[in-house]
DNA sequence: ATCCGGATCGCCT
DNA sequence: GGCGATCCGGATG
């Protein structure tokens, strides 16, 4: 073996964790400058990260799309409890879904990660993702960017500043680069305006053809 | 005890 | 564009 290893990865400064109380605001405010920032997950085979290029906000009891909508139950809990921790959960028997909680206890907001530009630990990602064919696919959809980080269940109610899983500030993305449309994948409150994507990134889902696509300049 | 539908994905036509 | 995979939470009886 010679002396030293590859050098590692150039990288941008990492900036601080988001506090507690970026995500202790109205839930579309989160949705919205979440938009370019970091979600980095650890685990023992590396750090693996994304820039978040696609998000949805569910806003609540009183949004009948939102899980929070069927009360406090077991699952709903962490929706529920107190902001910046994860709410993971399984979807039709066999994907997980990464959403941060929003707002203050009891009201059960969160916003959903529904797309990510890789960054770190792109080889780990094919490794997981070992279908994918293109780049994009590791991460366009909000099962594929949690297999592709490697979230699961065990990181329900984790917290958002710390291993395992950490959100950072990224490059803001002006407004000029954001557009607003329904949520996808619903059937409940169908049309509410409450996903925002970058419009110029090639790493967000599908937006259906029919769906309006409201810019925000 | 049983039934139903789901914040998805990938393979098929 | 359609559909099956595969499991759980919540509703109903």
């Amino acid at each position: 073996m010679t002396r030293g290893a590859a050098p590692p990865a150039r990288r941008a400064r990492q900036r601080a964790p988001f506090p507690r109380s970026f995500y202790d605001r109205e839930t579309e405010l989160v949705a919205r400058e979440l938009l370019g920032a970091v979600l980095e997950c650890h685990a023992s085979d590396g750090v693996v990260s994304g820039r978040i290029v696609e998000t949805e906000a569910y806003i609540g009891a009183h949004d009948p799309a939102c899980h929070a909508a069927a009360g406090l139950t077991a699952r709903t809990a962490p929706l529920y409890g107190p902001p910046g921790l994860a709410y993971v959960y399984l979807i039709y028997g066999m994907h997980w879904c990464f959403n941060a909680v929003t707002r203050e206890e009891g009201h059960g907001s969160a916003v959903l990660v529904r797309a990510l530009e890789p960054l770190e630990g792109i080889d780990v990602m094919w490794r997981r993702r070992a279908r994918a064919r293109r780049l994009q696919d590791l991460t366009n959809g909000p099962a594929k960017l949690c297999a592709a980080l490697g979230i699961t269940g065990a990181q329900n109610l984790c917290r958002l500043d710390r291993p395992p899983l950490i959100i950072r500030p990224g490059a803001e993305v002006p407004d000029a680069n954001v557009a607003i449309t329904p949520r996808i994948g619903i059937t409940r409150a169908a049309d509410w305006p409450l996903r925002w994507i970058v419009t110029d990134s090639d790493f967000t889902s599908r937006t259906p053809p029919h769906f309006f696509r409201r810019p925000l300049a």
